[in-house]
DNA sequence: TGCAATGATTCTTT
DNA sequence: AAAGAATCATTGCA
């Protein structure tokens, strides 16, 4: 990475000597230099005398220049550090803040390192690798996240269309992220190097450690992650948005062809004693149908609410089924049954036979027969039908 | 456009 | 967990 690379001191001053050697943190620039003029203050004449005197006003000089350089025009700063660069005191104010640096500890200051990692991130990450925006093209996330909307509730025939449309827009949502993503890791990177650099241009001056540079690259990309995680935020806002309006989609119903409704409407008939199918039943009705279980089970959940609240509305219905089951039971001459109607209910009876006497009566008479005793008494015990007046059919008289 | 039919959802009950 | 019950929301028809 950027911070692992050797900065060399390369610069105009790098004939002259600045001694770094005394201070094994800094940075290794110019360390080439013999630490002969390490001591600014030490008895090496900077002090008590005229030269002490010249040698404080041009270290003022020096810090006055350093002050305004950024004042200045690109040229006249370039050729001003140049100057201070080539300054023979230079050296000796390099070794002052060295060592003031060290005496405050200020290179130590404010290193609390390796955060852990946080935690709204994680679960934005987490969020969209499962949603399949992050991680592996084309991942099983969004396959997914689709099978796992439509699992409970059942598709419409039609759900390939919105299955494709969910797909379309999520890896619309996935192309955006990723573009953008690039873009701050291409922003993020240009402007460590540019840091980098300016650190670089700066260890000439005053004294760089490596560890400094490390701390700046990592506030830079602490502040980049930031954005990236707004960035994660709003992509995972936009596919919840997608999901959402995909799971409504789900609403939108359609009825199921006529041969769907007319096998669930034989098998509810010709069980009508006991319209609860089993597991496999339901399998097998989701099977002939093309429709899922869960639909299956919505069906019959309905026609035995529907059907029990009013009976009379569905006599008629009840009847035709009856029929069309009766006429297939004597075409399946040598069948007693149907498989389906195994005599569950209180009467064991032959399928057709069920069917009949399934169906309420509808003449005001109590039947002769009480065709909720058989299980958990609620499907018939409440199934007294209100009397449909005209209607002469009278199927309990088996 | 209104309305009945109907598939789906949600909450409650068993 | 499955069924009942109420309700929602869409479809299809007059």
């Amino acid at each position: 990475m950027l911070q692992q690379q050797p900065i060399t001191g390369n610069g105009p001053n790098s004939g002259r000597g600045i001694g770094l050697n005394a201070h094994p943190g800094m940075h290794p620039l110019n360390s080439v230099h013999p630490p002969t003029q390490h001591r600014p203050d030490g008895d090496s004449g900077l002090e008590g005398t005229e030269n002490g005197h010249e040698n404080r006003r041009d270290i003022g000089d020096i810090l006055q220049q350093i002050m305004t350089i950024t004042d200045q025009s690109l040229d006249e700063a370039q050729a001003k550090k140049h100057a201070l660069n080539c300054h023979r005191m230079k050296p000796a104010l390099f070794s002052v803040l060295c060592e003031i640096k060290e005496k405050t500890g200020l290179s130590m200051r404010n290193t609390q390192e390796e955060e852990p990692p946080d935690p709204q991130l994680v679960r934005l990450d987490n969020m969209l690798l499962a949603e399949g925006v992050a991680g592996p093209e084309k991942g099983g996330g969004a396959a997914a996240a689709v099978s796992a909307a439509t699992s409970s509730g059942g598709m419409s025939p039609d759900s390939s269309l919105e299955h494709s449309d969910y797909k379309q827009k999520l890896s619309q949502i996935r192309t955006i992220y990723h573009t953008e993503l690039e873009k701050y890791e291409q922003a993020c990177a240009e402007f460590t190097t540019h840091v980098m650099n300016l650190l670089r241009e700066q260890s000439r001056t005053r004294p760089v450690s490596p560890r400094e540079i490390e701390r700046m690259v990592a506030i830079i990309h602490r502040k980049f992650s930031s954005i990236q995680t707004q960035l994660k935020q709003s992509t995972c806002e936009a596919v919840m948005i997608l999901r959402s309006r995909f799971l409504d989609a789900r609403r939108k119903r359609r009825n199921f062809s006529k041969q769907a409704t007319e096998v669930l409407n034989e098998y509810f008939y010709s069980h009508l004693s006991n319209p609860y199918p089993s597991e496999e039943a339901k399998e097998e009705l989701a099977k002939q149908c093309g429709i899922t279980v869960s639909q299956v089970s919505n069906w019959f959940g309905n026609k035995r609410i529907r059907y029990k609240k009013n009976i009379s509305k569905f006599q008629e219905e009840a009847n035709i089924y009856a029929m069309k089951t009766a006429m297939g039971a004597t075409q399946r001459e040598g069948s007693p049954h149907t498989p389906n109607s195994t005599g569950s209910g209180f009467f064991s009876l032959s399928g057709s036979a069920d069917l009949f006497l399934g169906a309420p009566p509808v003449n005001g008479e109590q039947p002769g027969y009480h065709m909720g005793a058989q299980t958990n008494g609620t499907w018939q015990e409440q199934n007294t039908p209100p009397s449909p007046p005209g209607s002469e059919h009278s199927d309990n008289s088996d």
